[in-house]
DNA sequence: TATTGTTATACTCTATAACTATA
DNA sequence: TATAGTTATAGAGTATAACAATA
């Protein structure tokens, strides 16, 4: 499809999103099917894995939800024993919710299950293209930061 | 991160798996926020989009939604007019959905929109790094397909 | 009798509005 | 009085169950 003396910016960011949502599709895909947790907790989970604990209200700005709905959320997910509950040390108010390590425990593993289908496909490959993924990811990473 | 002489696999999978979701968060993030189409309908725009004509049956399949929601779905989007419905040739039960011009657009308008943010991004980066990602697209294309 | 699509109804998730407790 | 979190209630989306039409 790309031919090369004409390839510009635009036919690249058609292509490279094309292959970033193809494969963001099949990665979500992967979930477990008798899995209860829904996708907003494991984003709920993901984010305090990433920022540490953080207030109820924290977590809704992160989760672009309500309050109210964040509420919700965070009561199944303690009732589910994936994270839990402190008071704020100087505000009597707020309170502080915290990854359990049975929380820790479900992220990692739904993370090797979606590696471990991408790396069966990855071995399929040649060292070569292997290697060129590698410095891809850390282009798309830097992108993605910028 | 990655340190080349002991780089596995593995370690690519979990790398590559972080680049691609993150880059497609960013790309699905920048939805019109006043849209009314929600990402259902996008979805079932798409498969029409890839799939051609189907009946409601097998769009509910495709989606992974249940029949009546496929009812559903259908009508709204046809009241859009982003789909047609059309009798089946030789069966009088089912029905032949089709996507419509206008439903074509809005499909077209929204990838373009993803596409302008990830060119602006792109052309920051240099052209061996653009090179390098014009052939990532091609290995990942390949590895969702097999 | 089996299958396709639809209608009736219920459940889940999230939102807005009102309330309680603390700053 | 302003703010953090919760409770009450409503709306959007999808599911199961029952129904009508055709194979």
């Amino acid at each position: 499809m790309p031919r090369l003396a004409t390839y510009s910016t635009a036919a690249l960011a058609h292509d490279l999103r094309l292959a970033v949502m193809r494969m963001a599709r099949q990665l979500r895909v992967l979930r477990r099917a008798e899995e209860s947790t829904t996708l907003t907790h494991l984003s709920v989970l993901s984010t305090l894995s990433r920022q540490g604990p953080l207030t109820p209200g924290e977590l809704a700005a992160f989760e672009k939800v309500r309050p109210p709905s964040m509420t919700r959320i965070v009561a199944a997910m303690e009732s589910c024993g994936y994270v839990t509950r402190a008071p704020h040390p100087t505000d009597g108010r707020q309170i502080i919710i915290s990854l359990s390590p049975t929380g820790k425990a479900l992220l990692e593993d739904e993370a090797r299950m979606r590696e471990a289908w991408l790396a069966k496909k990855l071995g399929e490959l040649s060292k070569e293209e292997r290697d060129l993924l590698r410095r891809a990811s850390e282009i798309i990473n830097r992108l993605v930061e910028s």
